[in-house]
RNA sequence: GGGAUCGUAGCUCAGUCUGGUUAGAGUGUCUGCCUGUCACGCAGAAGGUCGCGAGUUCGAGCCUCGUCGGUCCCGCCA
């Protein structure tokens, strides 16, 4: 379908060499001005793509004399009749490059100011860019992602709605929730002293709904966390939330990946009917982290059986009081200069260890380690083959609390993979990844809390593991994961009012403070609540993987820096003296 | 809250380690020339609070301290 409008008849790259021949009016930005002195050329573009306009002074002079005064990024309209150009002088790069106008007449609708930084250059600074915004999405790879950012929600809603989901909109100011991050307040003028929350997921709206008997809902949803930023975290960000009534785990999942079949086929990738599924536990005993980059190996794996056996006795001790050994092979490293092997146990260090342990296996056969004293011959060599040791690789272990060691050598995998280009980029690796604990402790808060959020529902196998051993009451959550990065998540919801005190209970809230809370949702699941589960995905983070990029902010039309400040506007600001009267603020900062 | 790193022309950068005459390059902009360019070409010109402040020094883009700003990471992010 062709962009005409009133002021247009073709966009730049919507002419063809049907329309040689027949007069075209086109409109847009001055892309490119070539004043060969007695002829000249302007490069005209527009969302549709480019074309060249031609003047010369012999065939219209009143039309050369506006050429001559266009400059770059001029807004300007152009009507002629559509010409092939000279043969010898087709361009192969442009998909209009073999026709031209010779304008009849040309416009300036608008002028335009020197631009603050050039545009499709891939060397300016982020900074500049983001303050000017508006000019940087004139950049086709920047409209690129924002193009490909609007195929998928174009995909994502198409799909649920063939599947009879319902789109729901929830509010955006709502009562603040005590779990998990920060939320951003917003004042109530009209309730002194009352404070509105910006939603970190419409999480409980959606429960609702299912009370509520809409049974398939979703929502392209803005959500808000008052947390630092980093490249794939921003303040505000959208999540593609859903939730469906009468359905299982296995529901949702097949669902999901229905919907991601389509998504990932935009840029080409056919996804297995059925994604693999790994139980939370065997992710974190083989890949040290709950969403594993499965393009690469490098599993990890336990050695605590043959150390115990040993005369290690630090390790011993860290085992007996409840830690975890894990090693990992890395294949080919064994000439590794001294220094290098001490910047890996510094690397090991910066991760949280407390220290790193190495096992060479050089060319000549033999085993070289500051370890091997603790081992007998026949422990070594237990160790060598559990991890398949070939001459030149180096075994690393890493012995403490299973959090550390997991994330410790989980970081050191990837470390690896990376340096040592084990990654395809190319590849695709989805996986499920299932039985989330419920509970972890929190040294910080003297508590437990959730891993996912309060209203998930524990697996009933453990359910009185809630009370009696929360650590390992499992629960039933679900993430979808990409290529080691966490696309998404969801559960199967409590709908029952009384585990829904339990959990509470196991949270450590008081039945009073529960009652606050989360009263009227309590209160809502006494009425005939489906079985109900859901899940959502983080839309952004789709979009920038699909898009190749790494930071969320290319595919975020008007993103916050990593101080969450909008560099275009300026937010955030200062409020005035009579706007924090109104909402009977009084500031203990100094601002200006 | 912490760590790393960067800040020099509109933009992208060199120069800083080892302080010393008038701070350079590419690109963009402007002017002139140029009739088939498409990164047009050729010639010329303008363009600088070396982020800011203090200090050391005979002398600071360069060294020291502070500060502001950008980016990445840790903490944080159910």
């Amino acid at each position: 379908m062709l962009t005409t409008t009133s002021m247009k008849s073709h966009g730049c790259g919507e002419i063809t060499k049907n329309e040689i021949g027949k007069e075209v009016t086109i409109a847009g930005w001055v892309s490119a001005v070539r004043d060969l002195g007695g002829i000249i050329f302007v490069e005209v573009r527009d969302k549709s793509g480019l074309f060249q306009l031609v003047s010369d002074p012999k065939k219209n002079p009143q039309v050369y004399d506006i050429f001559q005064k266009l400059r770059d990024e001029y807004v300007i309209q152009a009507t002629g009749i559509v010409s092939q150009r000279p043969e010898e002088t087709y361009n192969d790069k442009l998909a209009t490059g073999y026709i031209e106008v010779y304008p009849t007449a040309i416009k300036i609708l608008s002028t335009a100011a020197v631009l603050p930084f050039p545009l499709n250059s891939d060397e300016v600074g982020e900074d500049i860019r983001l303050k000017y915004r508006y000019l940087d999405l004139r950049q086709e790879k920047v409209i690129n992602c924002l193009k490909l950012r609007h195929e998928i929600v174009k995909t994502i809603r198409d799909y649920l709605n063939s599947q009879n989901f319902m789109e729901v909109e929830t509010p955006i100011l709502i009562k603040t929730t005590p779990e998990g991050a920060r939320d951003y307040l917003v004042p109530s003028r009209v309730q002194p002293g009352k404070f509105y929350a910006l939603p970190q997921s419409p999480q409980i709206f959606k429960q609702l709904l299912m009370v509520g008997g809409i049974e398939r809902y979703y929502q392209i949803a803005k959500c808000f966390r008052d947390e630092d930023l980093r490249a794939d975290r921003q303040p505000e960000f959208t999540q593609v939330d859903m939730e469906m009534s009468f359905v299982t785990q296995q529901d949702i999942m097949n669902m999901v990946e229905g919907l991601l079949k389509q998504v990932f086929r935009i840029v080409g990738y056919e996804t297995p009917d059925k994604i693999p599924v790994m139980t939370y536990q065997e992710a974190m005993d083989k890949y040290g982290s709950d969403r594993p980059d499965l393009r690469f190996g490098l599993e990890l794996f336990d050695i605590g059986d043959i150390i115990m056996n040993s005369n290690f006795e630090i390790i011993k001790d860290t085992l007996k009081a409840g830690g975890i050994v894990r090693a990992i092979k890395i294949p080919g490293i064994a000439n590794y200069s001294r220094k290098e092997i001490d910047d890996l146990t510094k690397l090991a260090i910066s991760y949280g260890a407390k220290a790193l342990a190495n096992i060479m296996y050089l060319e000549d056969g033999t085993a070289k380690s500051p370890v091997l004293k603790f081992l007998t011959e026949e422990q070594a060599e237990q160790i060598k083959q559990r991890a398949a040791a070939k001459p030149g690789d180096v075994v690393f272990f890493v012995a403490d609390k299973p959090k550390v060691t997991y994330d410790v050598m989980g970081r050191f995998r990837l470390y690896f993979g990376d340096r040592l280009g084990l990654i395809d980029k190319n590849a695709h690796a989805l996986l499920w990844v299932v039985d989330f604990p419920m509970f972890e402790y929190s040294e910080e808060d003297n508590r437990y809390v959730s891993v996912h959020h309060p209203f998930t529902m524990p697996n009933l196998e453990d359910i009185d593991k809630m009370e009696s051993d929360p650590a390992h009451c499992r629960s039933i959550a679900y993430d979808i994961v990409y290529n080691g990065t966490e696309l998404g998540g969801g559960s199967v919801r409590i709908h029952d009012g009384d585990i829904q005190k339990r959990v509470f209970k196991a949270l450590g809230l008081s039945d009073e403070e529960t009652q606050e809370k989360f009263g009227f949702m309590i209160n809502a699941f006494k009425y005939g609540t489906p079985p109900h589960a859901g899940l959502a995905l983080g839309l952004d983070r789709v979009v920038a993987l699909l898009a190749k990029t790494d930071s969320i902010r290319d595919v975020i039309a008007f993103p916050k820096n990593s101080a969450a400040k909008c560099l275009m506007t300026d937010a955030p600001a200062t409020a005035t003296e009579d706007q924090l009267r109104e909402l009977h603020l009084r500031l203990t900062v100094k601002t200006n």
